[in-house]
DNA sequence: GGCAACCATGACAGCGCTGTCATTGGAACC
DNA sequence: GGTTCCAATGACAGCGCTGTCATGGTTGCC
């Protein structure tokens, strides 16, 4: 299996494909028969039909869609702007919405920004160019000329996890603000009383989470609201992460030992949290509340649950998938938070 | 935000995308210069080029990949075949291939086949119906046919995950063999005797995880060779999950309470056993001693970090796209793996 | 000054397929 | 028996772009 072009069907495409006039000579038949055979489009009598998928299978004939697409201007292919990969959220709305797309028949195009906005204006353009039926991309945020190419590219967009604030065509997701204003109102019900908050940086570059950003304003503004703001804030220079939240949590106390409750920027945080606190014999909740965003699994199998918010990330990658692919009209739809009591606030 | 067709430039793709040639008119020059400027290629006077770029600006051009494509029977997509998204592995996987594709200007199309061979050739069929640059697929089994496809394919085709075995092209992964008898001769090293095995079924059908087969049979071969062969195992019909591990763990240990050491088909199921054993007061490993496969960050970060054997997925999806997607020869890079002694075993 | 050697641009065909309209040969009907 | 109708198939153009070859205008150089 080692050596030199020792496969001659591999490497360049020098083997050039068969194509449908092959196809239809082989079968005595038309190209447009073929192809009408193959997209079971029109009628066609059987025998013809049998003959023509005897050849196909013959020749072992793979339809080339990028003709199909340049003919009849329409592909099969969805792009998925994501942020990041890193953050197992993020799988989980791929996977949402990878079902429904394989079931309709659409093939997912991905594109990882990083945080960036910028880079999302590049990878915009870049699916684009392929001529999507549809774009489902991240968060409301975008640059004008990236607003702008969604507006007019012709095909629907969903805009996703994020309900706080207007989009371009369907907005699936669930307010920010409000899971941070549900951490603050818990831990406040709690009687906790001295906040800290542990979030994370950007990615690469300057543009950071603004979702986590939401759910700080909220949670920030319902504890001012109530007369005990946050007393301390640590934000780690580095992609959300358990071993981000763990040292985080270690600096905000070594800075600010008299907090009784962490709000963390999410869940992958908050559990590293919950390691420090572990490692280090601090109990929780009793001498240090932790509080975590999205309810991830991992959080809520250990035995000491994650205090956390509930987000519904398959379902927004499901119904996302389902509305760029069909014919409803623009429309945002809240899946809403919940919250999870937990073990740990 | 909710209505029906309020957004005139939204929904069927009635609005024609603007092309070349308009582009071309509006510089006044013929389309191949377009072309040329877009593409950088033949020499071009800086006067047209600006001429030309503003055109593109004002008219807000996005050029037509599939159009592009079809002509110079050259693509940018590269397709990639994953058993699942469920387990972090695979966006793992995914993420290490992203960025040097995006550095090379390639798109990744994904494609999951939860765990389905079948589903795999349908799949297979339908990323090269876009004439991809190449394809990254998972694993070396596939059914004759979509072996027979990737071998005519005419691109590279990288199968990752697994050395055990040969392979179409490139191959990228480790050996699943050997990351079983490191297992074993771990736990053997470390005077346990009475061994069971936690794993997890298929996804949605029969075709369930192979690699992890592998694993258990490099495993138990070395066990028996030891004299020591396993007592018991328990394989959860679900897929591979936190929450499949802790209840596989509980159903077995109620069959077999006297077992002293557990081999679990992954970390995430090693993960819910040693949350099984936290809840039920099982010492680890004094009690019981718990092995993994991954080394998952999730399980490194724990106080008491899970012994197992480090694969390195990011690298994996890393050196499957540059070799994809350059023109090195046919060959097998084996990434190796790595006892992680952790505090589990 | 004349010929080569470019540089900058264009004309044209064609990638592989599908939409549209046209054509054929029966079966159905009065 | 002739008209109508429809099922079954085909001819043709063209989707939007790029490869190839051709063309006009400059520059360089003996």
């Amino acid at each position: 299996m080692t050596g030199t072009m020792d496969h001659p069907t591999t490497g360049r495409s020098t083997a050039r494909r068969t194509t449908l006039t092959e196809v239809a000579q082989q079968a005595g038949v038309s190209e447009i028969t073929v192809s009408r055979v193959l997209r079971d489009s029109g009628p066609i009598a059987p025998a013809t039909r049998d003959r023509v998928m005897a050849a196909v299978r013959a020749l072992g004939y793979v339809p080339n869609r990028v003709a199909g697409t340049l003919a009849s201007s329409g592909s099969n292919l969805v792009g998925i702007v994501l942020p990041s990969l890193a953050n197992i959220v993020f799988p989980e709305v791929l996977r949402g919405a990878a079902g429904p797309l394989a079931t309709m028949g659409y093939q997912p195009v991905i594109a990882v920004t990083e945080y960036d906005i910028a880079r999302e204006e590049t990878l915009i353009e870049s699916l684009l160019s392929w001529r999507p039926a549809g774009l489902i991309v991240t968060g409301l945020e975008h640059t004008p000329r990236a607003e702008a190419m969604l507006r007019n590219a012709g095909v629907r967009v969903a805009e996703l996890m994020d309900s706080d604030g207007t989009g371009i065509d369907i907005i699936v997701g669930f307010s920010n603000a409000e899971a941070g204003r549900i951490a603050a109102r818990h831990l406040l019900s709690r009687g906790y009383r001295r906040f800290g908050y542990v979030g994370h940086g950007g990615g690469a570059t300057i543009g950071a989470d603004l979702r986590a950003g939401k759910r700080w304003t909220g949670f920030t503004t319902t504890l001012a609201a109530a007369g005990h703001p946050p007393l301390d804030k640590e934000i780690v220079d580095a992609p959300s992460s358990i071993a981000a939240g763990r040292c985080g949590l270690a600096e905000l106390l070594a800075r600010s030992p008299h907090l009784d409750a962490i709000y963390f920027s999410n869940d992958d945080m908050a559990l590293g949290g919950y390691f420090h606190c572990l490692a280090n014999g601090i109990a929780v909740p009793g001498q240090l509340a932790l509080f975590g965003h999205n309810a991830l699994d991992v959080g809520q199998v250990a035995p000491q649950p994650l205090s956390t918010v509930r987000t519904a990330r398959l379902k927004i990658g499901e119904i996302a998938a389902r509305l760029v692919c069909g014919d409803a009209p623009s429309q945002k739809v809240d899946v809403g938070v919940e919250l999870v009591e937990g073990a740990t606030a």
